[in-house]
DNA sequence: AAATTTGTTGTTAGCGCTAACATTTTCGGT
DNA sequence: ACCGAAAATGTTAGCGCTAACAACAAATTT
């Protein structure tokens, strides 16, 4: 608890020669100050390396510097990541995550963010999927006039800010690519029937499938629920098929694993035999081996963003926000490892 | 952004009949109160509700009610779970989570800290392994006289309270679980020599079967690495000896997980015909199938006893804190899940 | 040039809590 | 019962910041 007594913003002020408010204005993005005082006080600022007490700006102010998060599934890889950068964004702009997990029963879960609205005063809120769907959730917040962001949502998509990635042309990109590698017996498993994103990623197969004028049997279609199991279920049928697929495009990369330890179990070397490709990047996706080409999704820019959003206030009030204001699509990246390559067969 | 009106601190105070100053230490544990006002005062706070504004309390205390947590490995599913319970149990006592991500330059990761502890001025910081063995790590903070608490360290064990479970005894119980269920050959793959639970894990078999006058061919005891690629190798080596076991113990889920996989590729059936146990309990252990069987570690409850410990200040001053007393060992649960079973062979 | 508007900066008060000191109560010892 | 020490409680001031309003300067109109 060294103490090398940090700069206040009296000190600020009586530096640049001007009050204490006026810094205040400066720091809180005020547009009432000239361009020169606010030069002034950012280059004294700078130099004391000056950074506002969070509890004494939230004491004072009505705002809370709170955010709040709501996560649902805490076993995935893909929330812990999404929190780590979540809190990294928060402390650089001086806000404080609050995070809850979303009970298996929803009315404790709607009673929980109720709570959380009342005793912190979060200034807004993170829906994760798949609670960013739930309507009831969605009505207490706006009720409590608490803003709110969504990350991947798929239904509602006027009622909030959102920030998601295009499941559409990543998936057609994939599945261009296999193309492009020469494969042309392209198999996929579809994700879980009850997320948007499935439907997307099948979408996006198929256009990628006719543009390229490739006819595919309906045996290549397997439908799957995102788990490791039911990825190994929808393997067995497509590598006992007589026509095998030289590629398997699985929606995620749970199922994208299931496949590749079918495969190796029946002798079937990957990826000279088959080339699996994945989706999602988690941390699965290297764990396994061969490494899983998958596609990655922006998780720490959405993470980053969200906060970004929430913090500028700028969503604050909708009624006058376009819907096409609302939409954030951040770019994916495909990313090639040893689970695919290009088709050495036929 | 509703707002009942909380119950401050003087409310409290009138409707007990006593001063602001008297409820203040009734809630910060001062010993200066009688049984009679503090419970009486503590009647009212329930009554109203009352929770203390955690911003005021920084800002007029010398405590800053943040606390510190310094990982290494992001994309360990143990780094969320770990942080999901440490995040709930701050709420709960109305602390914060300040989250530093150690860099791979350790220079880096002193200067972040360093710089963490001067902003945030944490009452206490939890460093998990493998940065809690660190000795300059150690030495800053000393320095600096933060109090801190580390997770599973492996040495300098008087320098701090530290947060631990029995790995080796925890090794000798799933080696005597697997000789119980009629195993005799059974192998073991170390993990990574830096960590001193290899060591540990390591000892624990070698006693068990030691106990059970079971001898053991060194062919049986591989090196890895705990990564899931050492794993594999490990795995290829093992089964393909002409005396083959028929239990493998890996000293961690990702090493288990390989092996499942590599004896799948060969034919052969887990759990009837190997029988295959992990170490952590990770998210791998029940995302692969079979699902794995393994020690689960006490990760919640380390998270929220080191929150705990730091939040009493009772290690504040180590100067006559005895060295048996920094240690908590918690304990650990043995999960037996498909991927082994009672020796069917011979 | 005076009056009005607009834009910019300063002043005052107080957010909810606790440190430090001041005061009162309690209690054992004579 | 009286005294002094210890225990319990109260009072005052201020932590660092911002809301609300006040005051002043510059730009615009009449």
């Amino acid at each position: 608890m060294a103490d090398p007594k940090r700069a206040r913003i009296q000190d600020v002020a009586e530096q640049a020669g001007v009050s204490m408010m006026t810094v205040s204005r400066v720091l809180n993005q005020d547009k009432k100050v000239s361009d020169k005082t606010r030069e002034k006080v950012m280059a004294v600022v700078e130099q004391l390396n000056y950074r506002p007490n969070v509890s004494a700006r939230r004491l004072a102010s009505t705002k809370s510097f709170f955010l709040g998060l709501l996560y649902d599934n805490p076993s995935d890889s893909y929330i812990s990541q999404f929190l780590l950068a979540a809190l990294k964004k928060c402390r650089a702009l001086g806000y404080h995550l609050v995070v809850d997990e979303a009970h298996s029963d929803i009315d404790k879960t709607i009673e929980s963010v109720k709570q959380l609205i009342d005793v912190t005063q979060v200034d807004g809120m993170i829906l994760l999927p798949p609670m960013c769907d739930n309507e009831q959730v969605l009505d207490v917040l706006t009720k409590a006039q608490v803003p709110f962001v969504r990350i991947t949502p798929d239904t509602k998509l006027n009622r909030s800010p959102y920030i998601c990635m295009d499941d559409y042309q990543a998936a057609f990109d994939v599945t261009e690519h296999l193309i492009n590698q020469g494969h042309s017996k392209i198999a996929h498993i579809i994700g879980d029937t009850k997320q948007g994103v499935s439907r997307l990623r099948y979408q996006g197969y198929l256009d990628a499938l006719r543009s390229n004028k490739i006819i595919t049997p309906p045996e290549y279609i397997e439908q799957g629920s995102f788990t490791y199991q039911s990825g190994m279920e929808a393997a067995i049928k497509l590598l006992s098929l007589d026509d095998k697929p030289t590629a398997i495009f699985a929606a995620n990369d749970d199922m994208a694993a299931a496949v590749i330890s079918i495969a190796q179990k029946q002798g079937i070397n990957i990826p000279s035999e088959l080339s699996v490709v994945g989706f999602d990047d988690t941390q699965l996706a290297t764990i396994v081996w061969p490494n899983i080409s998958t596609v990655k999704q922006p998780i720490n820019e959405m993470a980053e963003l969200a906060i970004t959003l929430l913090a500028s206030g700028q969503y604050n009030d909708l009624s006058n926000v376009k819907s096409l204001d609302l939409r954030h699509i951040l770019d994916f990246e495909l990313i090639e490892r040893e689970s695919s390559s290009t088709n050495k067969n036929n």
